[in-house]
RNA sequence: GCCCCCAUCGUCUAGGGGACCAGGACGUAGCCCUUUCAAGGCUAAGACCGGGGUUCGAAUCCCCGUGGGGGCACCA
């Protein structure tokens, strides 16, 4: 069924000017998934046509963002490419050559006039309550003149002639026609008096030239998409299907997510950038599965995606118009079910670099025998830390009142753990079973629950009161250091009892 | 202020005139399983923004409100 769709070309074309977003990853991903899905491309274009706001780093981070969530792109200006250069900057003289034609046509202008008097302009059409636009004093220049001013070295920079009258329709796959008076719209500038493009020329331009099929964008465009729709227009070229993704509103759902947000200092502010997800111990599976649900859907009762399935079952009908709130109990959620998804061996290697980060030992070997056991119990790659260390440290300190098992005395704890321990010293640990059913009689002998005495027996070994399941952890720590362990926790339970 | 978009449980959504006293997922609560914690299973609470139309019949179509969001730069 989805053979028949031809492929097509789709890019993402972020602007090098800030870090890389969960918003931004959504359009990528959604970009990639039908580039793929189609058997079309998938290109990387970078518009930093604005050089007060170049970051270079931004760059580098968009890079590898993409990489750590697989979206690999077939064009870019790292790669090349059958359009390159697809980096705008390096592309000037198409703009320039594209506007002029504009200007030939008679559907754009040079206009002289200075920031200053835009800006008194603007002024004063708001103290009328009117819309702030230009007023078109440079529209009726004659080319003559106009020519003239520039020679005389007079600084401009080149506008669209909008329309004045009639109205333009835009169409968009998601939502009805949307059709506007062209009087409403503003005679943009499209080349700045540095000679650089703006966006609406820029990516009108790119897009076309680089044949690309489907536009993929956020919906912070529809106020401009008449421009565009008519700049596509005036240069008569067919357009590319339209698709206006709606926005990502923050957890609260009251705002859009911003980059301003990260820097509120709230406790999931920062967790907005791919990167910043991939530090706090997220999945790349996680959050592709995550954002791709984020106005999209699939079905009624499918919601974990792998992403070949998502590749498989992506249609651009299903993305939906409303603006949706991210949720991060969602994404914890779905960090657990890739978790699980896991061959475990995949997990222990991205488990490494987490346990590295704090300083704690691991042993791949070692933490090969761990895995399976917390492959269940976290949702996060770095809870694995806290929930293993036990594991490696060749010391634990528990606190003493920890180590009294519940509704017991520390005299009866000390007790039950000297037994214990006694019981232990001539056991073979690697017989689970054996170990298992030893300890359960014993606690039948002492009066104890099984949890009474196991719980004892969990803080003195592990360290904690939660733990993966304690006989296996007690086999791969092995015999003597759990006895070991165990020692100690006897000379700290009579110690407190003795006062 | 002006322009544009959107509107179903707290959140993400299914739904495109009768199949809906509205289904799923996350979260929340309870139960089962259980050596802790998880995982897993089961159950519960929880929504069609309001008002008018159209229609035999509206969550679904139309209009008006209201609410939310976005935009109004020589940024993208």
């Amino acid at each position: 069924m989805g053979l028949k769709s031809t492929p097509a070309r789709v890019r993402f074309a972020p602007s090098p000017t800030g870090r890389f977003h969960i918003g931004s990853a959504r359009t990528a991903l959604y970009d990639y998934l039908y580039a793929i899905k189609t058997g079309g491309q998938f290109i990387l274009r970078l518009e930093d046509t604005d050089q007060q706001r170049f970051d270079p780093e931004s760059e580098e981070e968009y890079y590898e963002s993409l990489r750590w969530l697989g979206l690999q792109w077939d064009e870019g200006p790292d790669i090349g490419g059958p359009h390159a250069p697809y980096r705008q900057s390096e592309r000037m003289q198409i703009y320039q050559n594209h506007a002029e034609e504009l200007i030939e046509r008679g559907h754009a202008y040079y206009c002289f006039c200075s920031p200053a008097r835009l800006a008194q302009v603007r002024q004063e059409q708001q103290q009328r309550k009117q819309p702030p636009r230009y007023d078109g004093l440079c529209r009726s220049l004659s080319m003559s003149e106009a020519q003239a001013r520039r020679n005389s070295g007079e600084s401009s920079v080149i506008r669209f002639k909008t329309p004045r009258e009639g109205s333009t329709t835009c169409l968009d796959i998601l939502r009805d026609p949307i059709v506007v008076d062209n009087a409403t719209v503003d005679d943009y500038i499209l080349v700045k008096s540095n000679g650089m493009p703006v966006y609406h020329l820029a990516a009108m331009v790119d897009d076309h030239l680089m044949e690309i099929t489907h536009v993929l964008r956020g919906s912070e465009w529809l106020p401009t998409f008449p421009l565009h729709v008519m700049i596509y227009q005036a240069l008569e070229w067919d357009q590319p299907i339209w698709v206006h993704l709606s926005v990502l509103l923050n957890p609260s759902g009251k705002g859009k997510l911003s980059k301003r947000d990260s820097a509120s200092g709230k406790s999931d502010a920062k967790a907005i950038f791919a990167l910043d997800l991939r530090e706090l111990g997220y999945l790349p599976e996680a959050v592709v599965n995550w954002i791709s649900l984020m106005g999209w859907s699939f079905d009624d009762h499918t919601e974990f995606f792998r992403m070949q399935d998502l590749i498989d079952k992506f249609t651009l009908e299903k993305l939906s118009p409303s603006p949706a709130a991210v949720n991060y109990s969602k994404l914890d959620h779905f960090n657990g079910l890739h978790i699980r998804d896991m061959a475990t061996e995949e997990l222990t290697k991205r488990l490494i670099p987490f346990f590295e980060k704090e300083n704690v030992e691991s042993e791949p070997k070692l933490l090969a025998e761990i895995t399976p056991l917390i492959q269940e119990r976290i949702r996060t790659l770095d809870e694995a830390v806290n929930m293993a260390a036990f594991f490696f440290k060749p010391e634990i300190d528990a606190a003493p009142q920890e180590l009294v098992g519940k509704n017991l005395t520390p005299g009866e704890s000390a007790q039950a753990a000297r037994r214990s321990h006694d019981l232990l010293a001539t056991l073979d640990f690697f017989e689970l079973e054996t170990v298992e059913n030893a300890l359960r009689n014993l606690a039948d002998e002492l009066a104890l629950s099984a949890g009474q005495l196991f719980g004892i027996l969990r803080v003195a070994i592990t360290g904690q009161r939660i733990s993966p399941p304690l006989l296996e952890s007690m086999n791969i720590i092995g015999k003597e250091v759990v006895l070991h362990r165990l020692e100690l926790a006897i000379a700290k339970l009579d110690a407190f009892e003795a006062p």
